[in-house]
DNA sequence: TTAATTGTGGTTTTT
DNA sequence: CCACAATTAA
């Protein structure tokens, strides 16, 4: 049977059993490292070999790197003999949705809200985008910003959005103060996106939502067209993520669910760990297949990383097993401050590649984005090559921004988030007082801010600024006629064009002071260009009209909103990865580090005031140990300084939940790093020899012997001339 | 009216 | 430490 089935080889029995599980839903309990993306793509392949269809398929992932990922591999398992999955439909929740919208949006009077339709052409706004909405709103309600910080309005917004209320089903709940101002800042900043027919992350999944819910026509339509439906990192769903599944897979119950409670790290924005937990009580007669086998990790990170996860209360045990040996311990360090940790991660990442360890194999974790820098200068200065997986830092930057607003004032006239941007870009003195007049007059008036710049003469702003505004005008209104007459091949020219003719290179080197960091930002609106030209819009299916440059547009533009940070984690180039333990999962390692283990940090401030936050905090941690193959290492500074203070640090709680037996501590005192004379190996630095394993320098004999005491093999005298040691910490 | 300068305040994680 | 806001100079 294997023989013309290779999508059935070498898969043990319960992963077998996920794979070939024929009718009814099915929750797949995939703990770290224990095949899960393998299942699902095997799964995937095997339902198109029972006869399924591949465009009846739906496979929802948490990042568009995931879908890449499974997408390739189920091409690869094709190619060797099972059918081309041509058509199957794979992506994120929210790229899903947004194509639904695009798709369904003009039919559906469910897809609009406060009265305004949703036309398809509509625009998605990233975080920064909503702020900016978001703080227009709090102004025009007349709350002063000084009381209210837009984060409280963000996150009561986000999650009203999330139980799919939207601003007058909110405002007739909560009768507080705090839920009145609430509601009103909601109504206002629906009515902002409305008007310039945009939507914020969870409009998406909201709209997509309710429009399943409350449009039979629709949901009918969905249903017939998805036989299948599969959901990758279930753990991490939230509401809204789980109604659109949901709505799709009722009727059919062809569901299947693959996640890792133990691995739910995005709580915080709203991911309802209730789905996963409370599947088979919404699924009745679910099929549940627990994969506990790691594949990945050696015993002792195993070990290590079971004992953490089980001090969480609220879990749904399974056990942790791997077939790997026992390996190496973690290596736990506490150091001096953070620049002495970041020395000492750039020793543990040279010490792995002289074990022949590649650079592409190894990665640091760290709990907050802001932590990274130390780390990177380290790094610079010892010329270990390296990537911050900040996958959307380039679409942050503001050159780059510009840019892409330019592309969206053209692309959708109502877009005045957008214009507004661009208006003064580069500087043509059109200033803060202008700009109030423009859209003073455009409230007035009840037209958009795009109609208020055509008709800037009216306004009564000075001659020179109203004859820069027609300038630009002119601009957008030329190359926004070329939209629907060209064909969509002309994407990369198009926007070098608009970079030459709207002068954006100039606007980019004229920002801050510093013209080296000029150059970088006129590399990277060329970057933009490059993007664009390289953007392919996905294969139509054969007798749809070839699509025009405008179709190109607006595909770019949305694919660039919708990156996520893991989405840009290239393992191909040779450099060690330093990025978030959010943005770590689901990727794997040699060598890890995490940084960073102090309380207020890991965990973090913000959570430690509840118990479900410290949970969530363990579990981040349980993430990031188990992305670690064989040698896992854990700092902690004794000393940082963070927005410029310095303050002494508490070693974070989980590192004495971690089990003795299976982990290394590493003495925790002051090093001289940069002195030369040190003799090679310190008393007191924990170093590892091929044969013994790890173990703690003891003392120092004639002609460079050192006494080591290993952890396994007991004490030894070596001479390192011979040994082949490698430090993994100075003391 | 715009552009540059100094001052202040606020901090997690991300589709 | 950095982004943004109010203030001041041009």
């Amino acid at each position: 049977m294997d023989v013309t089935h290779p999508w059935l080889e070498d898969l043990t029995p319960p992963q077998r059993r996920a794979v070939t599980h024929d009718a009814g839903p099915l929750l797949v309990l995939a703990g770290p490292g224990s095949g899960k993306t393998r299942v699902i793509t095997r799964r995937i392949c095997h339902r198109i070999a029972c006869g399924v269809a591949p465009w009846q398929i739906l496979a929802l992932t948490f990042t568009n790197k995931a879908a890449r990922e499974m997408r390739s591999r189920i091409d690869a398992l094709a190619s060797g003999g099972g059918r081309q999955p041509r058509g199957l439909v794979m992506g994120t929740f929210h790229a899903f949705s947004a194509g639904v919208l695009r798709q369904h949006a003009e039919h559906s009077a469910a897809a609009g809200v406060a009265g305004h339709p949703l036309k398809p052409d509509f625009t998605i706004l990233d975080a920064d985008d909503a702020r900016r909405a978001l703080k227009q709103a709090i102004t025009e309600v007349g709350l002063a910003k000084e009381q209210w910080r837009p984060g409280y309005f963000a996150e009561g917004i986000s999650k009203a959005k999330d139980r799919l209320h939207t601003s007058s089903e909110f405002a007739s709940e909560g009768n507080e103060f705090a839920d009145r101002q609430c509601a009103r800042v909601y109504a206002a900043y629906e009515r902002i996106l409305a008007k310039q027919n945009a939507l914020d992350f969870d409009d998406l999944l909201l709209r997509t939502a309710r429009m399943l819910r409350d449009d039979e026509s629709v949901r009918t339509r969905l249903q017939e067209r998805f036989a299948e439906v599969l959901v990758d990192e279930y753990q991490d769903t939230n509401h809204a993520q789980f109604t659109i599944a949901n709505a799709i897979a009722c009727v059919h119950r062809q569901i299947c669910v693959v996640g890792d409670p133990d691995q739910s790290i995005y709580g915080w924005r709203g991911a309802d760990i209730s789905n996963i937990l409370e599947f088979e009580e919404r699924y009745p007669g679910a099929t549940v297949v627990p994969l506990g086998e790691n594949f990945r990790s050696t015993g002792h990170i195993v070990a290590t990383a079971d004992a953490l996860i089980r001090r969480n209360g609220s879990r749904r045990h399974k056990d942790l097993t791997t077939s790997l040996g026992m390996g190496e311990m973690p290596v736990i360090s506490s150091l001096y401050d953070e620049l002495e940790e970041a020395s000492h991660v750039a020793g543990c990442l040279e010490a792995s590649r002289d074990a022949g360890v590649a650079w592409k194999q190894m990665a640091v974790l760290y709990r907050a984005n802001a932590l990274s820098r130390t780390i990177e200068d380290a790094l610079r200065r010892r010329g270990i090559p390296h990537v911050i997986a900040r996958g959307t830092a380039f679409y942050e930057r503001r050159e780059v921004r510009d840019t892409l607003a330019y592309l969206r004032a053209i692309a959708n006239p109502a877009d005045d988030l957008a214009l507004s941007r661009i208006v003064n870009v580069p500087a043509r003195g059109i200033g803060a007082t202008s700009m109030e007049r423009l859209e003073s007059f455009a409230s007035a008036r009840m037209c958009s801010l795009s109609e208020a710049l055509v008709a800037c003469r009216e306004v009564g702003i000075t001659a020179k600024a109203a004859k820069s505004v027609d300038g630009l005008m002119a601009v957008i209104a030329r190359f926004r006629s070329e939209l629907e007459v060209k064909p969509a091949s002309n994407l990369g020219p198009f926007v070098a064009r608009l970079v030459e003719e709207a002068h954006l290179e100039r606007a980019a080197a004229d920002y801050g002071d510093d013209p080296t960091d000029a150059e970088e930002r006129v590399a990277n609106v060329q970057e933009v260009v490059n993007a664009a030209t390289l953007f392919a819009l996905p294969t139509r299916e054969e007798g749809a009209r070839a699509p025009t440059l405008g179709d190109a547009l607006r595909g770019y533009l949305e694919a660039a909103t919708l990156v996520a940070d893991a989405d840009m984690v290239d393992p191909e180039r040779g450099s060690v990865t330093l990025m978030t333990l959010h943005a770590s999962k689901g990727l794997e390692f040699d060598t890890v580090v995490i940084v960073g283990l102090e309380e207020g940090i890991l965990p973090h401030s913000r959570s430690i005031e509840s118990g479900e936050g410290i949970e969530e905090e363990r579990r981040l941690l349980f993430v990031g140990i188990t992305r670690c193959e064989r040698r896992l290492h854990l700092t902690s500074a004794q000393n940082r300084t963070m927005r410029g203070l310095t303050m002494a640090t508490i070693r974070s709680s989980f590192l004495r939940e971690l089990p003795h037996e299976h982990c290394f501590s590493g003495e925790a005192r002051r090093t001289v790093e940069y002195d030369e004379e040190l003799p090679q190996y310190p008393v007191g630095s924990t170093v590892r020899s091929p044969f013994f394993g790890l173990g703690r320098v003891e003392g120092v004999g004639s002609r460079g012997a050192v006494t080591i005491r290993f952890v396994t093999a007991g004490v030894r005298t070596l001479y390192p001339k011979f040994a082949k040691l490698e430090i993994v910490a100075t003391r």
